[in-house]
DNA sequence: ATGTGGTGAATTGGATCCAATCTTACAAAG
DNA sequence: CTTTGTAAGATTGGATCCAATTCACCACAT
């Protein structure tokens, strides 16, 4: 393991992580998967930080065995590189990447939408205005990301489609990696709100062809500010090494 | 394991997947997960086996860590269900699991064709091409799957998107699950060859709005088609137990 | 007869040990 | 000086062993 990113006060140290969440499971394996895709989505572990299984396995407190199975599934979500002999690589972020994660979530989520729109529930619309709500005064960065992960979960909540909402939810946390370089290029207030409010008026109305272009306009606003945040500095790049 | 499905002369045992791929890897876990995962999506496993890891460990000729690992991936990907302390079960299919699918790939494919459209190249439509040739004569399942995914990965080959790509290929490939009723029910045939071909013309043209109707009715078709069968034989839940 | 508690086997979770592979450094030959 | 071969260390892959949990069965009391 590199640096916990001392250099940064708004990104939590691995072993802070670690500390956290260690009575919260009843497995190991499923202890230190959990707190290393924790750490990866928040930038607490770098990408291109390679992951040696014994230096892991020191921190968390348990053999090497929890750790591998751990890395095994971190390796199909696509959050690091395993090459066999070699050992795992965290995944590095990029502007090509960021653009990737983007087109998922372009196609993913006005799906999603367009499925749970005309089931939503006053309440759910109740809980979405909540979340917007509690945005505004947020200023921890991993909180905003779930509550933005929750704002746009709840409107998607009714879809009834469990691998639809699985992915979506999925490619939403991936997205928190990029989310501190987001807030950093927009400012931290402002943020979107605009688009979350129309967002949800349109959803209030059941008009779902509103809704989907002000969610579509929200995800390449999101794109195009992360693209020219990369273009012009491109010695943030958040690999270590 | 339970019964190799004996009854059903188009799936083939484990066994004789075990044989067949053992070679062509070099890690145990490897080949275990690939083989597995073969194994559930051809039918060889079914819906609702439980997968005891020290008996796999046999049929497999490794110790049981492999298998735990090689588990550990599938779990990822949603095949199968894997409760601590009590172990992994194949997840089971059904028609509302075939709909969510749909509603995936729905979201999916239509995205990656309308990136992939505009570079598509004229090596690619002859490649196309011949995929749909080749299922013409085909009277394999699993190569028709091969064949079926084949045909469609290429027209989405050039979306410079490797997550989108991704997800589509694997959601592809967990339709394979569902691809013997669908032929059941419609048919080994005519299958949905017209749609392909009307597919491919529109690419041809660079026509994305017909391609794009096009490839949501053939889905939409696929499903229906689905559903229809799964009502009408509710005995053939391919569940064991 | 039914519910309850406990005891045993069966199965998985985790730790330790050994084997296989990769990497690095260094030395020797060209 | 470059290149190649080799050997030592580091790191991962796999096997075996022990601990923890679950489940099924049965005795026992109500």
């Amino acid at each position: 393991m590199t640096s916990p990113s001392p250099e940064n006060p708004a990104v939590p140290s691995l072993d802070a992580l670690i500390a956290r969440s260690k009575p919260r499971f009843r497995t190991a394996t499923e202890f230190v998967e959990f707190t290393l895709r924790d750490g990866i989505l928040s930038g607490a572990i770098p990408g291109g930080t390679p992951l040696r299984q014994e230096e892991l396995a020191q921190q968390f407190g348990v053999s090497r065995m929890p750790v591998r199975e751990a890395l095994r599934q971190l390796e199909s979500q696509a959050l690091i590189d395993f090459t066999p002999h070699k050992g795992a690589v965290v995944t590095s972020i990029s502007a090509a990447d960021a653009s990737d994660l983007f087109a998922v979530r372009m196609a993913l989520e006005p799906a999603a939408l367009r499925l749970s729109l005309p089931h939503l529930t006053q309440a759910d619309l109740l809980r979405a205005t909540d979340a917007i709500h509690d945005m505004d005064q947020e200023r921890d960065l991993a909180r905003m990301g779930d509550l933005n992960r929750r704002f746009h979960m709840t409107l998607y909540a009714q879809a009834n489609s469990p691998r639809l909402l699985a992915l979506v939810e999925q490619h939403m946390a991936v997205f928190d990696r990029y989310l501190r370089f987001e807030l950093s290029a927009l400012g931290w207030d402002h943020l979107k709100q605009d688009d979350h409010h129309a967002l949800l008026d349109a959803c209030a109305a059941r008009d779902i062809t509103t809704a989907e272009a002000v969610l579509i306009r929200h995800l390449a606003t999101a794109d195009q500010a992360l693209r020219e945040f990369f273009a012009c500095r491109q010695d943030v790049r958040e690999d270590s090494r």
